[in-house]
DNA sequence: TGAGATAGACAACTCAGTTGACCATATGGA
DNA sequence: TCCATATGGTCAACTGAGTTGTCTATCTCA
């Protein structure tokens, strides 16, 4: 009970308010930092953040640029800029769709399903690691109170046109 | 004991590693969000996340414009067009230095030093309505698992070179 | 006192987004 | 059936925030 009482002054200590923050963005900012670190070991040096949330968007069903312009909350020719780009890179494929003359239909290459397989397992590795740090109960105490915070954890891919995008590779 | 099984099974489910992030990210989009809806209402509608970061730096210690590239890890150009910036918009004064002909001194004015006061206050009242709705102890452990991932709550203001500055007004 | 270091500014560029204008194709109601 | 309107995509021009390279002015020290 005492104990309660003086986690309750420290969470509430004046002039604290700002480590919350800045602890949420090291830990995110450490973990990107670290998957990116692994991708590049395994044959994709040149995914970018921002790669792996369009990505994502495509293969959980955005089929076009306007659909990936939805899923990313960005403009439509930003979306399509990112296709150009992805489609060069060898991450994708688009073509016409046969059934409506302006759409060009986006599917991912195998090496697009590589990288989102490859991402999968680094995420799963470092979150492993992450547990065995900091322990098991706590990581889970982590993920509850955030959920708590802001609701599903579901991925919200247009959190990525508000970062930034992370890192630039150049 | 089985109860920390079972968690153990739950955190090392396969497939759900990049959650981890996104919770991160979420929460932080969600604080930074709120900040600058209260700091709008409080009559600093024109500030933005790297501004923050910047009049942070300054407050510590940055006095010049080297000085401020250091401490967000950007190039001294850059952090010369934050100043002429921040400057214009009335949260510091440049003058220089007569000890060095060169440098030209930063100093926050009063505009400056209230909104740091403001953002602290905001954070604080953040921090605190957080800890209502997850409990404080939920909170305490957070805050204490981060640390542990990432080391000190020192506030990284290098952090905002990688983020991108968050939302833009424009 | 002169060589090198340092603070700052200007110019030109990049990157990832934006808005605006436009074309080609679809679609649905008179 | 045809035309008005909506939709998908692209091109062009711009923006904001960073970058590198170059330059000047000033300082410091051997």
């Amino acid at each position: 009970m005492d104990n309660q009482v003086v986690y309750s002054v420290r969470v509430t200590e004046s002039g604290r308010g700002h480590e919350l923050p800045v602890l949420l963005v090291a830990g995110y900012r450490m973990i990107i930092d670290e998957l990116h670190r692994r991708l590049a070991e395994r044959g994709f040096p040149d995914a970018r953040p921002a790669d792996g949330y369009a990505l994502q968007a495509i293969s959980a069903g955005a089929g076009s640029a306007v659909e990936l312009a939805a899923a990313l909350a960005v403009s439509k020719q930003a979306a399509g800029k990112t296709l150009e780009q992805l489609g060069q890179r060898g991450y994708l494929k688009r073509a016409i769709d046969p059934a409506d003359g302006r759409r060009r239909t986006v599917t991912l290459t195998s090496r697009g399903h590589d990288l989102l397989a490859a991402s999968a397992e680094a995420f799963d590795e470092i979150h492993r690691e992450v547990a065995d740090r900091i322990g098991d109960r706590a990581l889970a105490g982590v993920e509850r109170a955030l959920r708590g915070l802001t609701g599903d954890p579901v991925i919200r891919t247009d959190t990525i046109g508000w970062l930034g995008g992370g890192p630039r590779i150049h």
